[in-house]
This record gives structure tokens, sequence and C-alpha cells, in this order.
DNA sequence: GATGATTACGGACGCCGTAAGCATA
DNA sequence: TATGCTTACGGCGTCCGTAATCATC
């Protein structure tokens, strides 16, 4: 078997769920079935997949892994690519944006709504992979996502063949309570590096992992001080401005902050659309 | 079927072909089971895809055909990262190299040989595309390609997964021949529409087509006045340096040339490779 | 010994080739 | 009329389920 899209497809979930029975549970096969695909691709590849009780993928599993998710996702976003190339335009405009976009989001959604006022719209909230994906296969018409990059770095999506048509940066600010001593303390702001003993916020809905913001800058993780499990921008900022901790946002929303002062790293918005909406677009960088 | 890579494949060699029959023969399917392919992705997807006689994709087709190609590459690039994971790593260094990079992937070779001797290197003299494609596959461990690109704007590659590990931007410069009445006439260098009538040499093998270069700078094409299909760059400023016509080439390797004034374009090169061998990036860097 | 992965085997379906049909240049 | 895509049909291979086997907690 060649590395059949349904072989990758139980692969992939018999991973996620780390049994062979509960993915043939989920995707509607037998243990059998499953002990199958997991077998012919490991005969078709010549490596072992999988160790078995418990199960967890090996090295070669974990490099197929990857790309098997990069597959089947490709293979929605062809068949919803497809679908649209027949369908004449829908008489609606589903949106996703994470949390920091959602306010251009809403402009961009109510430009549109402007010039089409038929327009059935709706929006989204969501981590940026999650709409990355979403409208790769047709759920959404567009997103807007953002995210802590280096300069010149785009922000690491699933790849899906999606266009970014349009995106801005801004410089990120480190967000500080009122009477935090780094604000008045250093004029330039700090480096990314003195702020490893403070105490970071980490706002996985908000603002990414505290790993992702360590890989984007290169540098070494930090230990999160305190876990904010919320998608609103108001509550950890709120947090942050009770003096419990620290967090990287955009300047725009920082109330008391500081910039950082190395390495360079920006915050960076992008669009993805299939067909870009223009109003949308436009909507976004004004 | 639910879009079966060999279907996919098919379809790809068909467009490829123009030619069922053709395709048939490449892919070693009797021309019955191409068509048979092709029905069953159309009945799947509930589109057609092809116009027959002439052979030509529709616009569902078009669609696909985009998705298709990333598929199967990303397909090859599982299977061979999963090969890497499991055989032992190998003692030889195949590097493929754009025209403009050669000198760059010259260096890194010579780097990474001083470091392990008896290591075997090759080098490959190809465009962008087939670089990340080819190390994508595993036929070669790493690639440096390089393009024009609007600023913070990755190059446009085929989607494989192979990281981008490290690039660097240079100002581009236009070449003119010695004597050209644009060398003493703008001080600041003319902007790309300026250029919109000049003598431009096209060299789609060393510097990318006029139409790349278009997009990257969202404008329109230009018509090339002149071909040059070799490979080598000496080549290129020959002709330049003749009087035949201009062309858009990184300032380090241009002799007469003036600086563009907008719209502001970088000349980026990317060092792709899977895993990073960094001997290979530092001497990129240096 | 129970849970869970593997192996053996058989039925059904799907894929592809042969061959006949049909449309277009 | 010739070239080339499509449809009909049949054999063979593949896929998946049932059931028995084997391994691990």
């Amino acid at each position: 078997m060649r590395m059949d899209p349904r072989c990758l497809r139980t692969f992939a979930t018999v991973v996620r769920l780390e049994s062979f029975s509960a993915a043939a549970r989920e995707l509607g096969y037998t243990q059998s079935a499953v002990s199958q695909h997991i077998g012919s691709l490991e005969a078709d590849l010549g490596a072992t997949l999988l160790h078995r009780r418990p199960v967890a993928p090996t090295e070669a599993g974990t490099r197929l892994l990857e790309h098997a998710g990069a597959i089947l996702l490709r293979l929605d976003a062809a068949r919803a690519d497809v679908a649209r190339a027949v369908a004449e335009p829908p008489g609606r405009l589903l949106v996703g944006a994470t949390p920091l976009s959602a306010a251009a989001a809403a402009r961009g959604l109510a430009a549109a709504r402007r010039e089409r006022a038929a327009l059935a719209a709706g929006l989204r909230i969501d981590g940026p992979a999650a709409i990355a994906m979403a409208v790769a296969r047709g759920e959404l018409d567009a997103g807007i996502v953002d995210g802590i990059a280096a300069p010149n770095d785009p922000l690491a999506l699933p790849e899906t063949g999606v266009p970014v048509v349009r995106f801005t940066e801004e410089p990120p600010a480190v967000a500080l309570g009122p009477g935090h001593p780094l604000l008045a303390a250093a004029r330039e702001g700090p480096a990314l590096e003195d702020l490893a003993d403070a105490r970071w916020i980490e706002a996985p809905r908000v603002t990414g992992t505290l790993d992702a913001l360590a890989m984007a800058a290169r540098a070494a993780g930090f230990r999160p001080a305190l876990r904010y499990d919320g998608q609103d921008v108001g509550g950890l900022l709120a947090l942050v401005e009770a003096g419990q901790g620290i967090a990287l946002l955009p300047a725009r929303v920082v109330r008391h902050g500081v910039p950082l002062a190395a390495p360079p790293l920006v915050h960076r918005t992008e669009l993805l659309a299939v067909d870009a909406p223009d109003a949308l677009a436009e909507a976004l960088v004004s």
C-alpha cells in the first residue's frame, strides 16, 4: 500500500489517541483494520513507526506524523477549493480571528457589509493554527491571525496553500503592572534575556505559548509564573495591571509597558483568504 | 474513490502532457485506466476537471492541480524523511544552489569538508523550485536558493515542510551597460515603473522571470527585449556589459548599475536543510 | 486473566486491462 | 476516417471484518 491517505489518517489518529482500539472506534474500523493500516505503512516505508504498549511514535513515526497532518489537511483544502470553484460565491462571509485581531476582523466585516448589505456574516475567535486550517478547509472564508515573530519571518502556520494576502507588523511591548520597577529603570527597555527570571503570564490562547516566543526569539524558554486560559485580551491585561505578572503584547493595547531592546521582534498580523475580499483587506490595513 | 494519490498523479500528468493517452504511456497504464482515474476524481469532487479535445484543465481543475502537486511532493517528502530517520547519516553532502548562490554553496561545502574530510560532496545548480523539491525528496541534503522579493516576504517556494534555516537580504541593483544614460541621469536610481520601456533581459535560469519580478513588486510585467537561457551569471553580465539590455541583480555582482528607488525590493537568499548542517549555515552568513 | 495488538482467513469491493463504442478533428 | 476519450465487462488484487492467537500489564 503506497501511503494511502486512509492509512495516514489512521496513523495520525492512533498517535493522537495513543491506542489502536480507540482509533478504531473513532474511525469506525475494527481493531484489526487499524493494525493492518499501521502494518502496511510500516511495511511500505520499511520502518517501525510506533512503539506498542504503550503506543507512542518512534523517531520515524514522528517524522511521518508531521507530513501526514499536512497532507491530510491539504487533501481537505483541495476538496474545498474545487467546491468553491464550482459553486457560485456564497452570500455569507465567515471570518476567523485571533483575540488580538478581533477588532480588525470586526472592522473588516463591517466594511464588507457596507458594500453588500445582504451579506450574512459571522466571526469566530480561535488560535492561529485552527483558523488557518479552517480557512483551508473552506469552513471559514477568511482569517486574521497574529503572533510574535522575528522580523521578516512569516508566522509559523500550517502549510495549506492559502495565500497570505496582506499583513502588518507592529512593535511589541512588555506589559507591566503600574508600579513595576522596570517601568522606571530601563529607558530603552530590557532585553528578553534580562526577563528570564521575570514572572511571565502564559496565555496560550491570547499571545501563544512562551515556548513559541522563545522560538521566535531564538532563545531559551521561560517558566510561566501564572497561566491564563481565557481567550480575551481584557482578562490578560487585568492580570497584568493587577501586578500578577508580565506579558508580551502589541504596544497599542498595552497601558503600562516598555519596548523590548533585543532581540528585534515584531507583532505580526496576517490576513488569510482564498478569494481576497478586498473590503476586508482594506479595512485591515486602515 | 477518495482522492487517491495515484489518481492525483495521473491527473497532474494528464494536464502536463495535455493528453490522456500520453499520460497513460508515461505512467504505464492503459488509456482506459487514465480515463477512469479522471472520471473517479470528477465523480468524487462533483466537478468537471478537464476539457477534452483539446485536453485542458477547467477552473476547478486548475485549483485541484495546485494542491495535487503539493500533496504528491509532500508524500515523497514524507517517505524521504522517514528513510532519513531510519538510515544512519550518509557520508555525503549533496548541495543544490541557484546560480547566484553557487559561490556561497561552494564556501559552505568547503567548510563542511574541513570539518569532516571524508565527506563526499556534490554541488548541483538549478532553479529555486527544483532545488526545494529535490531537498524535500531527499535527493539533496541542503539547498541555497535566491530570488527577488518584497521586504519581509519569503521566497515563493513550493511548500514542503523543509525548514528555512537562515537567509540573507541584499539590495538589488539595476545592471546597466557601461555607457547607459541612466548611470548618469538618476542619482537615486529609477523606480521600477520608469523602466517599463527599458530593454530588459529575461534570464529565467539566473534571475527568474520578469513576471516573477512583477509579482514581487506588485506591478505590471515587462516585455523582455532579449532572452538569455544560460545558467551562468557571467553570461548574463556579459550581455549587460555589451549593452544588450538591463537586468535586476544583487548589487554585489553588478559592475555598472544603479539602485532601485521604488518599490523597495530585496534580493533574498534562503538556506533549506532538513538537518541543518551547521557548518554550511555558518559559511553562508560569513 | 483482562486488555489490547497481531495473524489467519474469507467475502466483497475496487482497480485495471481488454475490447467495443463514440465523438471530434 | 483516424485519433483519442469513454463505457462495458471480467479477473485479480486489495481492503476490511470475523475470529483465533499472542503479548503485555
